[in-house]
DNA sequence: ATTTTCTGCGAAATCGATTGCGATGGAAAT
DNA sequence: ATTTCCATCGCAATCGATTTCGCAGAAAAT
């Protein structure tokens, strides 16, 4: 059904039709009510394809997220999508699984849904130059690493925290409690990702400390959920069991290991301390409380934002940002 | 710039140029070469509109949920977009929030991206009539309640838990175990709402064991989030320090209300019982485990797109479906 | 009564792609 | 030397809307 149809169902010509689809002053209040009822009668919709065809289509960017599921993105998400809003944008979402390369994804939505720009949030960015330049989308990470290593920081915009450093405060907040024996807890779903960056912060903290790796307190969960950091701590309580302080790369993975740890028969603080980095909101409800570095995620959210309107309105100037974690003191960690 | 400005700079006709980007076969290497060289040059992309006119879209369908923030939906989601990718279709997801009403929102996006069907989640329902006719496409609503109590059932599809008759079983669930005082925690950001029906199970199961309902242990917070379900259970806990059993409409509101217990002086579950519904994830990591009806999460994703998929390709006649939840019993119930 | 001003309306151009069909040319077959 | 065939390519129609422009005819001004 198109417009011609109303139109010859009304008996006037397809321009009033459109006239009265678009509130143009320029028809008459008889064939006003005429062509609305058949509209209605129809159930007529414009086709919007070759609406935008004609109209420049109202701006929109897209939203990539890898793993929806981890509560530390809902408010990253939240901010985006009223900073967006707010700028007159609107936001299309677009979720991928860890399986899935998100570069295709991307691009695939940006050239459906022609959308100005791009923000990608949470997943692991090793793309070759190419890739990125195959993208040809104004775009910003968020939350995003780049470990590919070659990319020069003109390459791209981004927005995180500095993980490595940040993970390396988190370690050297359990040393200063006296820890030595210091376990991590890091996932491997995705090579060169923020887990890796987290895990050198770790390491340059116990250097600095001038602790020794032990391999043997490293446990990689191969799944980035709950139950891996489970199954995961409860491998390293029964290799280690001397160990004092555990460092989780995210929160719920904390909560998790938390619980292994008492189901393992060790009290936190008491027995063993956790810290971990992320800030989610439930994870301020544990017992203890979580000790974490919390990610300033609405800031997170509004800057990956402004660098992307910087991009499609201004001066197109790729920038790269660090936001700092404040760390928050709860009592899951304990000096020894 | 068009595919006439990549025709002109590369001397072939604009078919030719439309025929190198869509493989079609009829074109010499040389000229596929050229093409392709150009279009790299002008980082040319095909206007998707005017491509959507003449070939028909891939189909897709909407997403629209309210309050992407709450965990529960996670799962759901998941399942939803796996459920709707496996059929063939494309998934678009789109946020709102509380104020917002989802109907002109829903109406939108269905228009704007030529949907061929939507799932409403997590949200009351509570639309007259002409306002469903008003949206015009094939929906269905999944944990999505209806209490405008107008509508015939055949009036949309839905599928959910008997929000009544689970929150009923887990007050049934406390009172079997002795428990008499026992309070709800619900909330009222929305009338009519998933709130409302669970808080007449509560009643129900009250009524049902000849325990006469005491306002003074209905606790409605303001706020469908985890700070307003800890200061609703603090000032609970203040008026009646004596209650022995707490049923929580969502297992988030349950985490922050056990934080809020523990902090009150109460041990869980030695001085106060805990059970609530939805069995998100992290809350079988809580010390101790959750005691909470399970939503089949996959399931309601996966029945909501068959729903659909019958609507739009199917008989389109509507069916609602209750799902079972089931019982985990964690630590958090003990006996009195 | 004639001219001028509006109001409404329709014909047709336009947006940027895809594609059926016919034309062209050279290679192969006769 | 014709004829046939096949591989390429371009013309033009088409998709479904919006919008400019000009033309009617009624209303207002002269």
């Amino acid at each position: 059904m198109t417009i011609k149809d109303i139109a010859e169902k009304s008996g006037v010509s397809v321009s009033t039709v459109s006239r009265v689809l678009n509130d143009h002053p320029d028809v008459s209040e008889a064939n006003r009510a005429r062509v609305m009822a058949v509209v209605r009668e129809l159930h007529y919709v414009p086709n919007s394809s070759a609406r935008d065809l004609v109209r420049p289509q109202p701006d929109a960017i897209g939203l990539v997220v890898r793993g929806v599921g981890n509560p530390f993105y809902t408010a990253v998400i939240r901010a985006i999508e009223q900073a967006v809003r707010a700028a007159g944008y609107t936001l299309v979402l677009h979720q991928i699984h860890t399986e899935d390369n998100e570069v295709p994804a991307a691009a695939s939505l940006a050239r459906a849904k022609k959308l100005r720009g791009l923000i990608l949030l949470g997943g692991c960015f090793d793309y070759t130059p190419e890739r990125i330049a195959a993208l040809d989308v104004p775009f910003v990470c968020c939350s995003f690493t780049n470990s590919f290593g070659t990319l020069e920081r003109t390459a791209y915009s981004s927005v995180s925290i500095d993980d490595q450093a940040e993970a390396r405060r988190a370690v050297a907040h359990l040393i200063e409690r006296g820890h030595r024996r210091i376990a991590i807890l890091l996932d491997s779903t995705c090579d060169h990702s923020i887990s890796q960056l987290r895990y050198r912060g770790y390491c340059q903290a116990l250097e600095e400390a001038g602790i020794p790796l032990d391999r043997e307190l490293v446990e990689e969960t191969s799944d980035f959920d709950m139950a891996a950091a489970y199954s995961g701590t409860a491998r390293l309580l029964k290799r280690r069991p001397d160990l004092t302080g555990l460092f989780a790369i995210s929160d719920s993975m904390a909560v998790a290991a938390m619980k292994a740890l008492h189901d393992g028969g060790k009290r936190v603080p008491e027995d063993c301390s956790v810290i971990a980095i992320d800030g989610i909101d439930i994870s301020a409800y544990m017992i203890p409380t979580l000790t974490t570095l919390i990610q300033p995620q609405e800031e997170l959210g509004e800057k990956a934002v402004r660098l992307l309107l910087d991009l499609i309105e201004g001066t197109g100037e790729n920038r790269q940002l660090r936001l700092q974690a404040a760390l928050r003191e709860g009592g899951s960690v304990r000096a020894v």
